[in-house]
DNA sequence: GCGTGTGAACACCTTCACAGCA
DNA sequence: TGCTGTGAAGGTGTTCACACGC
């Protein structure tokens, strides 16, 4: 019941319960139903606590939910707890807006890499961006263990295989390229013209 | 057959199935098999096959499908024949990214707006960046028709209900908030942290 | 009474496996 | 023979609806 195979659709939205529990904590609410957490997540209140049966019984029947409680036992699930250190490669506009998205607790860039000689040696999240060639130099000394690859796709498949070869096994890519990797590392590609395309489908198949 | 519902798992795939084809076309190959298109788009040869289904026959049983004439029918069911017209809503280092990336065919980012007066009057991918009071103005100048959110998350509520107000009914956000609209406009919000979180779930998880 | 937790029904999506055609 | 197109089967995710406990 703890560590059953949780279906992925659940653990997409995990980090969306999180946030709207923050958000109540900060708004001094304590206790919340599956209904009203459910608008705040957009989702529906089944759903929402379909979602967090998986991880365990948290609610009082006929009340709600202690929000400091399942915002705690949520976060230890999805690794809260502990702190990530990132490895960044890449560091244009991408790199650079991602850096500071991705210093925010639990998540810490811990190191940025760039081929660019006029970036090396400049600070992006308090880190000093250092050159490509020394990705597994840097991914040893600071313990890196998520990769972000924000590179051109043109060169983002041997920045990967750079990556797993220096022991990074978990890779976010925001190159618009697909990644192959030899052992199982697991690779999770985010593809920001994708969803512009999706909207745009829809645009044009809207009624009129 | 032709415009039934499409379902949205198919919607999804169709950019990479574009993208595919592209790098296809451009090496010269002229037919493709399920299996080879599936293996490029990491998917499986039976859900290609299922996926182009939905919006007719291409193929040729025993040899495969023409790379031209099926780029052409799956990019005229996208929209790709259409240039699509965005606004692009706060300017910093990820708006900055987003004008280069979506400022490809069939996209093109017609007006940038931010509130920084410092970036007002400068330009990013051709276009003059202007003040975020104008938006109403620079949607029905320049006919804009899907807008992108790239500011602060407390800002992009009112920014999307402007947006709205201003004729904008398919909107991007890249702000990590859930977003409402009165009327029926489509939103997508892409969040970037999310994926990273699901990350550190499996990696959390991940068997030692 | 009220809201959770959950079996059961449902809808959606993927995969299999093979008939059908070049 | 080789590969597509697709009914049928299987799997995954969502929603219903109600028993249960505060």
């Amino acid at each position: 019941m703890s560590d059953d195979p949780i279906p992925g659709a659940t653990v997409a939205r995990l980090p969306v319960y999180l946030r709207a529990l923050a958000s109540l904590a900060a708004s001094g609410q304590d206790t919340v139903s599956s209904a009203d957490l459910a608008e705040l997540a957009g989702t529906q209140p089944a759903q929402l606590r379909r979602d967090l049966s998986y991880f365990g019984t948290f609610g009082t029947r006929g009340v709600g939910y202690d929000v400091a409680t399942l915002r705690a036992s949520l976060g230890a699930h999805v690794g809260e707890d502990e702190e990530w250190p990132l490895v960044l490669v890449g560091v244009g506009h991408l790199g650079s807006a991602l850096a500071s998205q991705f210093s925010q607790p639990p998540f810490r860039v811990v190191a940025a890499l760039d081929v660019d000689p006029a970036l090396v040696g400049t600070t992006r999240a308090g880190v000093v961006i250092r050159h490509q060639s020394e990705m597994a130099d840097a991914v040893a000394e600071t313990g890196a263990v998520i990769g972000v690859i924000c590179t051109p796709a043109d060169v983002a498949q041997e920045v990967c295989d750079g990556l797993v070869a220096a022991g990074v096994v978990s890779i976010l890519n925001f190159a618009p390229t697909l990644l192959h990797t030899p052992g199982h590392a697991e690779i999770r590609t985010v593809d920001l013209a994708q969803e512009l395309a999706i909207l745009a489908f829809h645009e044009s198949h809207r009624p009129r």
